[in-house]
Formats: structure tokens, sequence, C-alpha cells
DNA sequence: CATTAGCACTCCTCTCAAGTGAGTGCTAAC
DNA sequence: GTTAGCACTCACTTGAGAGGAGTGCTAATG
């Protein structure tokens, strides 16, 4: 079985076809469609090989073949041609990605946001895990006799504030005694250790100290371990009722139950890996069953060395590769210089 | 036509079987259902008259028949036997409610979050709109060289916070004069009325000062403009899937899409009006098209007399009123109360 | 010996007609 | 006024037949 050259010129129109118009591909569509100089008997022979190969698929035997996983794996991973971004494209992705530059989170959120419209599909984004960072300044505010406003802020520029409601008034330069108080016993401790130290170490400094803090306390204990959450953020979840192979509700509907788990997507996006380009993962190659016609494209985020986010994209198997891929790289390597840039120092 | 008590029975048993089954109804499943003691031929002779007075439809002549809107309207006005709700679950409602009472607009977000994952329907609410609230007090507190942290706390104890990028590096002291300078002029101001006062009253007094407050100021006041959207919380969209009525994937889909627009939903609920009680508005008596085979019932937060806060329930028009409103007045009567005891002051 | 035309064969899909059954509406008897 | 009886309607199901896209095999071709 030689001539592959031609095999796999035969298996790029199959699978092109198939992306465009997803439905099984004959020999005969290939012919007029893509100019081979052979006929169609010929492309049944090589079709025959390549389903033998594992490349394509036959619904049954009077459909034309679809290509498998291991087609689009080739695909991508050799076939495939990318297009190439439009300067001014790529000018809007940045500009987008530089309206809100307030927290990493935002930035991370953002991006996901961006890219599910630029490609319109579902697309997922984990923030950076706050649990590695370090406390830099705390800070209460009084909002009324009873709600006292905290606000953390830590070292690496992540903001977290809730409000607490205290049992008595407390005077404003009494929260700012506090407040300073706090920021000296607890600056560069790591946030996940907040609660321990609070609960363990400064209670008891506090045993026969006049300040009220001690009442507070407990209550932004109590808060600190919602807000260790990590955040995901998902976006046009419903765009996989347009999927083609989707049509069928109730498949639709269990994937669309499964993407809303937040659990599920925390998973899938914290075993994505961590490779230092996207990370394309294609049909009965993702762990999830449910995904087993869906391609997962991930991309990382990093700072100093350190993961602080990740993209997701989801889509069908047989998504446009050649304009997905650039777009998903270039919304990453956008994200990247701005963290860079912007959040380095 | 007279007899109408036993023709209220025989809609009543006919609206009940809709309910628990969304299919045309015919005379002998009502004589095996419900035992009215009559044979399925007077059942027929008063079903005819009900179609004529405009409380049945038949789809065609030889299916059963379903009730309208107007019958609809007539059973959830008149008919229908509401479910007690069990102390338990009244308990559970109460205690869900206090979890985060930290500002209003969680309150009025998590009440509806709680509503939707009772009734598996959509529901939506409304925040209280900030801009007829005035500003008690601003405070910039530094995030790092080049961030600021922003919090604003109004008379009715709402926090909005946000970051900002000032081009140079403020020291802490410095950020604490600004405070209480800002604080000082702009308290008691309306939310709305903010970005105005720093445009045209305070950057002029800063002229000649050596603040860098003048700086901070436009940025200040370019995200004020957002924070005084009227957020709009929405759970559960995707039950509308579930509904019997919107099997069909289209229609589905331009629900979906409805709701999913922020404009078309504060429409909804703002024009919803301001009962005391809940507001049930039943297929076409909604305003809008899309929402012509839906039914929905809205609930008001007050406080101090004034409105904070709306709530929204969108069903089919079939659904078990009986135990759907209950809940709703339990969840709007809970926050109601929660709102007296913990914010009036 | 690779390529190709020709042709029988497969199997999905669409259509159409007949059969089925739930339900109605009318009439006449009780 | 109520009810049994019956003809009638009409959606839904089923199955047969036609149509068509596509394959796989064979034999001819250059």
């Amino acid at each position: 079985m030689k001539n592959y050259e031609r095999k796999l010129m035969i298996l790029q129109a199959i699978i092109h076809s198939y992306i465009s118009n997803p439905e099984p591909v004959g020999s005969r569509t290939i012919q007029k469609k893509y100019d081979l100089g052979v006929s169609p008997a010929t492309i049944r022979n090589e079709m025959s090989d390549l389903e033998e190969l594992g490349f394509l698929i036959q619904p049954h035997t009077s459909a034309g073949r679809i290509p498998s996983d291991k087609a689009f794996r080739l695909y991508v991973d050799r076939l495939m041609e990318l297009q190439q971004i439009a300067f001014a494209q790529q000018r809007s992705i940045h500009n987008s990605l530089l309206h809100d530059l307030s927290e990493v989170e935002k930035l991370v959120e953002n991006s996901a946001k961006l890219l599910s419209q630029l490609t319109e599909y579902t697309t997922f984004a984990i923030s950076p895990k706050i649990e590695q960072d370090t406390l830099k300044r705390i800070r209460l505010i009084p909002v009324d006799k009873t709600k006292t406003l905290v606000v953390l802020i830590t070292t690496s520029g992540i903001v977290k504030d809730f409000i607490i409601r205290n049992e008595s008034d407390i005077a404003e330069n009494q929260l700012n005694l506090i407040s300073e108080f706090l920021t000296e016993k607890l600056a560069n401790t790591p946030i996940y250790q907040l609660g321990y130290i609070i609960d363990h170490v400064l209670m008891e400094e506090l045993e026969n100290m006049r300040f009220s803090a001690r009442s507070l306390l407990p209550m932004i204990n109590n808060t600190l371990s919602e807000i260790n959450d990590t955040k995901i953020f998902a976006n046009g979840v419903l765009n996989i009722f347009n999927f083609p192979e989707y049509q069928d509700f109730d498949r639709a509907q269990s994937l669309v139950k499964f993407m809303q788990t937040k659990s599920n997507v925390a998973d899938m996006l914290l075993n994505a890996g961590e490779d230092h380009d996207v990370r394309i993962t294609i049909g009965r190659e993702n762990l999830y069953d449910v995904l087993r016609e869906c391609t997962m494209i991930t991309a990382t985020y990093t700072l100093k060395g350190q993961t602080v986010g990740r993209l997701a994209l989801v889509g069908p198997t047989n998504m446009d590769y050649g304009s997905v891929i650039p777009l998903i790289r270039s919304v990453a390597r956008e994200v990247n210089e701005i963290l860079i840039e912007y959040y380095e120092t």
C-alpha cells in the first residue's frame, strides 16, 4: 500500500468537505468538488484503504464516509493549513482585551467571552487560584451601624471584598486601627492560611485586648472559605445547539447540563495539562464521554512562570480548525503579553 | 345554560388533567379519572358549551380539548386550591435567604436563584436601582503602584467598588486625604448626579490644588456609568427546554434568545406593575408575543414604601399553579420580612 | 499493474395508502 | 335532562414501493 501522497490528499479533501458540510462524503462528491485528476472508482479504492487504516467510518454500506477522530488528529497535526489572522482583527482582539484590566480575573473572563463571540462556540475560563497568593493589605470600611466592608488585596493585585455584619456599632477610627493591626499581622500570609492564622493565632493574641476586632474575626473567617473558590466563566453554552451533531434534543441537553456543572468544567480544565502552545483534544480523546463528539482546545495563561488561568473552547469535532486555532492562539498570546506588560511588577 | 356548578367542576377536572399531563383531554378520560357521576356523553355536551364560552380549545375535531388562557385565568382566580407550604420548607427558604445579607442586591439575586431551584422554572430578579440612592462615603485604597480601589457606599447600604489605574504612584496617606475630601464634597449626592458634579464642580475646585486627585477623577467618572446599570439576574433559562410546549427546537431557542437579552427582561419586569400580592400574567395576556404560551408570575420587594427589586418566574401556561404560587409568595414574603428586619434602619 | 467504466447491490429516505383508535356530534330512547 | 348508540373525523402508525446516493466487484484498458 504505497502512494501515501494521494491517500493524504483524498483524506484531506474528505475532511475539508466534511468540515464545510457535515454529511457523509461520497467518491463522486470528491471528484466534483476537488479536482484530483482521478476517477471516482480510484477514489473509492483509496477510501476503502483509508477505512481499513481507521481514518474513515462508514455509517452504513450505501452512505458516504465520514472522518474518524484519528483522521482529525492527523489533519490537525499534519494536513491542516492555518489561516492568517488579519492585522485588523489582531488589533481588535488586543483592544477588546485592554478594555478592563482592573483585575487578572477580569482579563481572563473577558478573553473567554471574546473568543466565544469570535468563534460562536462555547468557551470557558478558569480564574487564577488565589490560594497561591499572599495577602498584602486588609481594610475595614464602615457601611453602616451593623455592616462593615472587608477588602482584601493580594500581592498579585487581586481584590476581594465582602460585607460582614457586626453586632454593635464600631467607630471608623476603631476600624482603621483594626485594619492596620490586621494588615501588620497578616501581610504576606498565603490566602489559604488566613483562616488558620485568624483562628489559632490572632484570636489568642487578642484575648486581652480592648479591640472590637475579636468579634469581627470569626465573621471574616466564615466568608474566607467562599472566596477561595476558583471561579469559572462560561460563555455561549447555548451555542451547542448549533453544533450539527447535536440537533438531537436529548444529547444536546445532556451536554449542556454537563457544561453547567461547575465541578465538571473545573475538572475538565484542570486536567487539560500545561502545554506551552494550545492543546487540542479530539472526540474520544477527551476524558469525558459526553464530549465524545466534541473537540476541546485549551490555552494556558502564565505570569512569572505560574499558571494564572486557562482558556478552553469546546466545539464539534468537525469545527473549522484552520480558523479557530489561530484565533485562540491569538487571544492567548495577547493575554499573555498583557499580563507581562501590566501585571508582572 | 344553567348548572354552572357542574361546568366548573368539569373545567377544573380538565385543567387538572392538562396540568399533570399536557395533552388534549377527552370526555372519557375525565369520566375515568374524576368520578363526576355523569356519562361521557354528558361531559361532551358540557365541554361543547365550555368551548363556546371560550374556555376550551379543540386542536382538531377528533382530538380532545385543551384549556384556553381564559380557562387558566378562571382557574387561578377562582377554582384553584393552593397547596400549603410545609413548615420545614418555609424554614428552609428563610434560612437560604439569610445566607448572604451583605447587600440588598445579593438578597434579591439569591431569592431568584432559590425560586428557580425550588420550581425548576426560569426566574429573574431585577436589582434595586442605585440611582435613587445617595452617596454616603467614598474610599480609595491602594492596590499597587498603578492601581487604586474605589469603594462607594450608599445611604441604603449598597456597596460598589471598582479598580482604576493611576499613572503614578500615590502614597497611602495621600489617598486617605483624597478619600476624606471626596466624601465631604460628595456625601448625600444622588448617585446619578455624581458624574456631573465630578466633571463640572470638583474638577474646577481642584484646579489649583496639589492633590493627585485631579488625575483620578476622570477615571472614576468613566466607571460610574457602568455601575449605574440596573442588574438583571437570570436563573435556569435553560429550563425552558423542559417545558412541554417547547419541545420544538426553534421556538425554544427564540424564547431563550429573548430571555437572554437584558433589555427585554428589564422591560418585562418593569412593566409588571406593583401589586401588593403576586401578579400572574397568563399566555396572551403577556405583552410579548414570544411569551404567548408562558405564564409569568411576579412579586415586588419593597423597603420603606419604595420598590427595591422585583422577582419574576416564567413557566408554561399549564404550570402547577397550586404549588408554584405558594412558593413564590413564600419567597417574596420572606424577602420582604428580611428587608425590614435588616435594612430598614 | 494501476486505473477506470459498468453494473448489480445495499440501504436510507420519501411518499402514499390503508388501517387503527381516540374522540366528537348527533339522534333517539329513557 | 341524561344517556346509549353510532356514524364520522382526523391524527397517527404501518408497510409497501419508488427513488437515489453510494459502494464494491469485475472486467476491460492503456
